[in-house]
DNA sequence: ACCTGAACACCGTTCAAGT
DNA sequence: ACCTGAACACCGTTCAAGT
């Protein structure tokens, strides 16, 4: 028998699984053979349906991309639709959580990959801002919630030194952080917004 | 001979030689046993000195932690120590390529790894910010300068797939992006900082 | 105390061979 | 067209041996 009788390998199954394991083991642990293994099916069969193991990174990254949500219908303030946009930001890097590490060392110019940042630019164009002041306003929006979320892994990780409870007090020396990661992300995020609503005004 | 009669290894000659060798190459491109032979040595010799790669990522992070510059003293403003301090951050992520993606692997809790963050949570006390704004502050100060600079490398690195010359219009489908990158910073910058100046204010 | 060389358990990937 | 197995050039690291 060709794979152990099961569904056929596909594309989507390789970059299904890839994803999975990465979400379960992280992004070290994941290798060609292994994914391979767990698909139940030798590791050069994995090369019929993708190219090479960045190929395969780059196409975990663009299956979480397109899972960002940035609405851009009517019956939403621009800086609602940020704000949703944001907070769908960090929802897809909670969920997987090799999401930051894979938008840092893969680039794609895909149609898909692409879309998000375009639709960003489009919500601040609309809004009122002018060419550079478009992209000025995106970087530091797109910068606070990147380095917002970096941040909090980086302090997540470094917990793992302290057992699995959370009760960690000295994290990173920072009082009162993680009691309320959700009203952390709004404070610096409301901060960025209100920011670029007043720059708008005057 | 033991080592071809050159200066005998030491912790630092290695650490300095993963630095240089990290900042010409990338940190893909470091591996224990090219460093080695890079220094002129085995591969084996190097755990003379450092116990394992992972420590000896750490102990690279550490000495780039080393290189921030976050004034104290008085004679400055509080947002302007941290002006300096942020800037200085952008400084060492340029003179090391690696110096993020270090930064968000590496979880070192030793005394000088720890001291920045100690530096800028006593700036926003010394200000006015009590326990939890101050968290609140720093985590959006932070966010923003690691999230700009984590953005733009991504945007450099995407770059490349347009030759040496940085005339790529599309870019990241940013109108004007990169014209002026140190403006750039210092737009979202003074956004976050003059927001957090405004909420102490009342 | 420090450096070496062989060895082990991993990698990603090529290539010739099978069906 | 798709899967396999052996092979190649790499990894980090252990261990016994050298000086």
């Amino acid at each position: 028998m060709s794979h152990a009788g099961q569904t056929p390998l596909s594309r989507t199954r390789v970059l299904d699984g890839a994803v999975r394991m990465a979400d379960q083991q992280g992004l070290a642990a994941l290798s060609m053979r292994k994914l391979a293994a767990e698909l139940g099916v030798e590791a050069m069969s994995l090369y019929n349906h993708v190219p090479s193991k960045a190929a395969l990174l780059s196409g975990m990254l663009e299956r979480m991309l397109e899972q960002l949500e940035i609405p851009s219908g009517p019956g939403f303030d621009w800086t609602d639709r940020l704000r949703h946009g944001a907070t769908s930001f960090l929802l897809v890097a909670r969920t997987h959580p090799s999401f930051i590490q894979l938008l840092t060392s893969q680039h794609i110019h895909t149609g898909t990959a692409l879309a998000p940042t375009a639709a960003v630019i489009g919500i601040f164009r609309s809004a009122g801002f002018a060419d550079q002041d478009a992209t000025r306003a995106y970087q530091a929006l797109v910068g606070y919630v990147l380095g917002f979320i970096l941040q909090q892994d980086v302090g997540t990780i470094g917990l793992s030194c302290c057992g699995q409870d959370e009760s960690c007090a000295h994290r990173l020396s920072l009082p009162g952080a993680g009691a309320d990661p959700a009203a952390d992300f709004e404070f610096g995020l409301d901060l960025v917004l209100l920011g670029l609503a007043a720059k708008l005004r005057g």
